[in-house]
DNA sequence: CTGTAGATCGTCT
DNA sequence: GACGATCTACAGA
């Protein structure tokens, strides 16, 4: 399938620069045969052991954060509010603990099923919003954490070259407040025109 | 339109 | 035993 991103992309160092970069670029998921998929067009940066916003922060290492530590092109997914799937890249090279956060896609492909998924009628314009919504209309569940990314389940396509840097808007990341000083770095970035409102 | 309460459970202390 | 990298429903204006 051409197009799937390979894995030097997750292998770079600068987290920010990857989650710039992620914008535009399709996420894709098969379960039992059902092809869903959409654009990413809201992503968060955590910058491994020196922020404070990150569950690795300062080397923290346990069985939910044992998967942010392996080579990058992997999922880390978990369980946020008893309720809902939260789902990361992990990118660097093994031992550095860094991911981006997808928190909100635009719907391409099988947008009958993830609507279904979600007990949703109707698409309503901003379909799609919301890290928690992202994970229940592609079907990521947090027992996927630690897919390879680079597998037939979960995975990323370049099919949006035309993107152009000054649609990308970078703000504060969202729902980190107990992060301290953290949480005022510009690490979300958002495609201009994707927001909820608007 | 805005604000807020409640859901719900794995993970870490 | 407390707490979320959230979402929805519902109340009030």
């Amino acid at each position: 399938m051409p197009g799937k991103i390979e894995r030097s992309f997750y292998l770079r160092e600068d987290v920010v620069a990857i989650a710039r970069d992620l914008v535009g670029k399709h996420l894709f998921t098969r379960y039992d045969g059902h092809l869903t998929g959409g654009m990413i067009s809201e992503t968060e940066a955590y910058n491994g052991i020196v922020d404070r916003a990150s569950h690795a922060y300062n080397g923290r290492r346990t069985g939910r954060t044992e998967v942010m530590f392996r080579e990058g092109g992997v999922a880390y997914i978990y369980l946020c509010y008893g309720i809902h799937s939260l789902f990361n890249i992990v990118t660097n090279r093994s031992g550095v603990p860094h991911a981006v956060l997808i928190r909100a896609i635009v719907p391409t492909h099988g947008v009958a099923l993830m609507l279904d998924r979600c007990g949703r009628k109707k698409r309503e314009r901003d379909f799609g919003y919301g890290p928690g919504i992202v994970s229940r209309a592609l079907g990521i569940h947090y027992s996927d954490t630690g897919t390879d990314l680079l597998g037939d389940r979960i995975w990323l396509e370049d099919r949006s070259p035309g993107i152009d840097g000054r649609d990308i808007q970078m703000n504060k990341r969202i729902g980190v407040d107990y992060a301290g000083e953290d949480a005022d770095l510009p690490y979300r970035f958002t495609l201009s025109g994707t927001g909820k409102k608007e």
